[in-house]
DNA sequence: TTGACAGTTTGGAACGTTCCAATTATTGGA
DNA sequence: TCCAATAATTGGAACGTTCCAAACTGTCAA
C-alpha cells in the first residue's frame, strides 16, 4: 500500500527528462522523439503514475465531465435513459456524475449545485416533477449546455428530447377503434405533468377525430405505478357504461391495469383491451404480452448525450428540440391477435 | 450568457478583503468576524460565484467524490443497489461518478481508470462477470477503499457487502418442502458465477438435510433472465419424473417459469410451486404475487455505501465483510395460500 | 506609556498540470 | 565553415484554491 502520488515531475526526475517533455508525451504530441517517447512511457508504467486531471483542468479550463440527473431510475424507462446515455457518453471518453433525485426537486437542486462545483461541461437533465424554469436559469446562463430529456420545463429556452407523446397515443387508440371498440378510457398518471397532458390530448383527438365520446369520466388519472394501474382500473369496473379497451398512461400502469381485471375475472387482451406506453423490457414477455408504444428510451438517452457532447464541443449553440418518434408496438394485451383468430374461425 | 468564471480573487476585489478572508468564508470558519461574513456572502451572491472544487482538491488533496459502477443497471435488483448507495453518498455532501460496465470487464476496468484520473476517493463496484483480482489490484494497491457488493472477486481481499444467498436458497427449500413438495429443481443463472454457486449449494444442502434427491439433473441452469426462465421450465417440463416445484435463481427467472408455465397451461402457484430470489419492486405485484428471497438491494447499497464512507473517513481500516441477511417472503406463487384454502376446506 | 493578548486579516507559497517563449541539438545547403 | 531551417527539449508563469506564518487592530492591566 504505497499511499505518495507519483506526479508528472517524479516521472521526469526518473526518466531524466523535463516536466514539460512528459507532458507532451501525455498529451500524445508529435513533437517528441520516439526514443524519449518510449523512456517516458516505461516510467510511467514502472511508476504507476496516475493522470491528474482536475490539475490539468485547473490550467485548461475544459473538463471531460458530464453530469446526469434522472427523476427515477428505479423505473426501468428511466434506468434505460441512463444507460443510454451512459454508452456514449464513455465511447467520447467523457466520465458522467450520475445522480437520482427520486422525484425531489430540492435534492436535484442540491446536486445540480454540487456537480458544477465539480467542474461538469454540461448536464443531461430527467427533471423531477415541480422543477421550475427558475431552477435551472442559474445554470443555463453560465453557459454551461443543458439538454432536457424525457420532460420538458416550460418557459425554459434550451435543448430537450422528447418522445411524440401525442402521435404516440392517437395511433394506440386508432388501432383500438380498428379492433371495433367504441368506448375507450385513458388510465393512469399525474394529471399535472406535461407528459399526462401530451398523451392524454392525444387520445382525446383521436376519438373526436372519430367523431366518438372523449369526456372528462374517460380520463382517470393515478400514480404513474403498478399500483396506481390497480387502483385506475378499479375505478373504471365501476363506471355505470364501462369502456371495452384502455390506453395506459405507461406500461406500469399497464401491468397493474392487467393485475385489477384478473382480479375480476377479467382477461386482458381477451375480454378487455390494454395498450401501454413506453415498452419497457418487460413489456415482450408479460403475459399477456403488452401492446404498446414504444419509444426507444435507450435511443433517447443516446440522442440526448450526441447532442450534449455536440454543443459542449461547439464554443456556442442554439437549443435544439428533438421529437424522438414512436410506434405502436402490437402484441397480445390489445386483444388484436384474439381478433385474427376469430377471424380465421369464421372465414 | 456571462460566460467569464468568478474566482476567490474576483471576490475577494469586490468585498474590498483578502481571498484568505474569502477562504476563510468559505470554509464558514469561526475566525472572521461576523460583519465581513455578511459582507463577503452577499458578494458572492452577486457574482453568481461558483466555488471550484478541484482547485481546492488541488491543494488539500482530500476530494468528495466516489465512484460507483454497476454491472447491469437496466437490471431493477442492480438499479435498486445504486440507488441505495446514490441515498447516502449525496447526504454525507459526496457526488458519484456513476457507470454501467454492461457486463463488460474492459469497459469496467477503463470507466476505474478515468475515474482514478478524476480522482475519486473511494470505489464501490458490482463486478462485471469475469473481473479477476489482477484487475482491481493495482487500484486497492494505491491504498483507495474499494467495497465490493453483491458479487465477490475471489481472490481478492477487499471490503464486500453480499447477501446470504445459501442461508436464502435453504430457507425457500425448506418452505416448499412444508408444502409437501419432495421433488424440487432449481431454475437458471449462469452456473460459473459464485452467486449462483452458492444458492445452489443452500438447495442443496436443504434437500440433502432432508434425506431427498439433489442430484445434478435437477439443477437447470440458463441465462438469469426472463428468457431463461422460460427456456429453463420448458427443459424441467420435458423431465421424465418432473418436479413439483422450483426454486429459482433470481426473480427475473422466476417471471420468466411462470410465464413458461402458464404456455403449458400449468397454474404457478396452484399446480407447481415457484419461488424468487431477490424481491424486485415487481414480485409483489405480479399475478401470481412472487414468493421470493428478499434481500432489500437498497439496503444493501446503503450499507456499502456507509462501510466506503467509513474508510475513507478513516485513514486507514481492515477489509470487512457483510454479510447481508436474507429472508424468505410467502406471498402466491408457492402455493402456501392455495394450501390454506384447501386447509380450510378439509377442516 | 508599554506590553500582552485576543480577535481579525493578509501575503505568498504550494498543489499538479499546460502552454508559451526560449533554448539547444541536428541537419543540410551554400 | 557558417547559416538557416528543422527537430526536440525546457524553464517558468499560470490556473483557483488552501494554509501557514506574520501582521494588524483594539483593549486592558501594569
Amino acid at each position: 500500500m504505497k499511499q505518495s502520488k507519483v506526479t508528472v515531475v517524479d516521472v521526469a526526475r526518473a526518466a531524466g527528462v523535463s516536466k514539460s517533455t512528459v507532458s507532451l508525451v501525455l498529451q500524445g504530441s508529435s513533437l517528441v522523439n520516439e526514443a524519449t517517447r518510449a523512456k517516458v512511457g516505461a516510467v510511467i508504467r514502472e511508476l504507476g503514475y496516475v493522470y491528474n486531471r482536475s490539475a490539468a483542468n485547473l490550467r485548461q479550463s475544459k473538463s471531460k465531465i458530464v453530469g446526469i440527473v434522472v427523476n427515477d431510475l428505479t423505473n426501468s424507462f428511466f434506468a434505460e435513459l441512463a444507460v443510454g446515455m451512459d454508452m456514449v457518453v464513455q465511447s467520447a471518453g467523457y466520465i458522467q456524475f450520475m445522480a437520482n433525485s427520486a422525484e425531489n426537486a430540492d435534492r436535484q437542486a442540491e446536486v445540480i449545485a454540487s456537480m458544477r462545483e465539480h467542474g461538469m461541461a454540461g448536464l443531461i437533465l430527467s427533471p423531477a416533477r415541480g422543477t421550475t424554469a427558475a431552477d435551472l436559469r442559474p445554470l443555463v446562463d453560465s453557459g454551461i449546455p443543458v439538454v432536457l430529456v424525457a420532460r420538458n420545463v416550460p418557459g425554459l429556452k434550451v435543448s430537450s428530447v422528447v418522445s411524440d407523446g401525442h402521435a404516440g397515443a392517437a395511433a394506440a387508440v386508432r388501432h383500438l377503434l380498428e379492433l371495433g371498440h367504441r368506448r375507450i378510457a385513458f388510465l393512469g398518471g399525474f394529471n399535472d405533468t406535461a407528459v399526462f397532458d401530451e398523451r392524454m390530448r392525444g387520445f382525446r383527438d383521436a376519438l373526436v377525430e372519430a367523431g366518438l365520446d372523449a369526456s372528462d369520466e374517460l380520463v382517470i388519472s393515478s400514480a404513474p405505478s403498478r399500483a396506481g394501474g390497480v387502483a385506475a382500473v378499479e375505478r373504471l369496473l365501476a363506471m355505470a357504461d364501462r369502456p371495452t379497451a384502455a390506453l395506459c398512461f405507461n406500461d406500469a400502469v399497464a401491468f397493474g391495469a392487467c393485475d385489477g381485471l384478473r382480479s375480476a375475472r377479467i382477461e386482458p387482451g381477451v375480454d378487455f383491451g390494454v395498450i401501454g406506453f413506453d415498452d419497457v423490457i418487460e413489456a415482450k414477455t408479460a403475459v399477456p404480452a403488452l401492446t404498446t408504444v414504444s419509444v426507444d428510451p435507450q435511443g433517447m438517452g443516446r440522442r440526448a448525450a450526441q447532442l450534449l457532447l455536440k454543443q459542449i464541443n461547439a464554443g456556442s449553440f442554439e437549443p435544439e428540440a428533438l421529437v424522438a418518434s414512436v410506434r405502436l408496438v402490437v402484441r397480445e394485451s390489445c386483444g388484436a391477435a384474439q381478433r385474427m383468430k376469430r377471424e380465421a374461425v369464421t372465414a
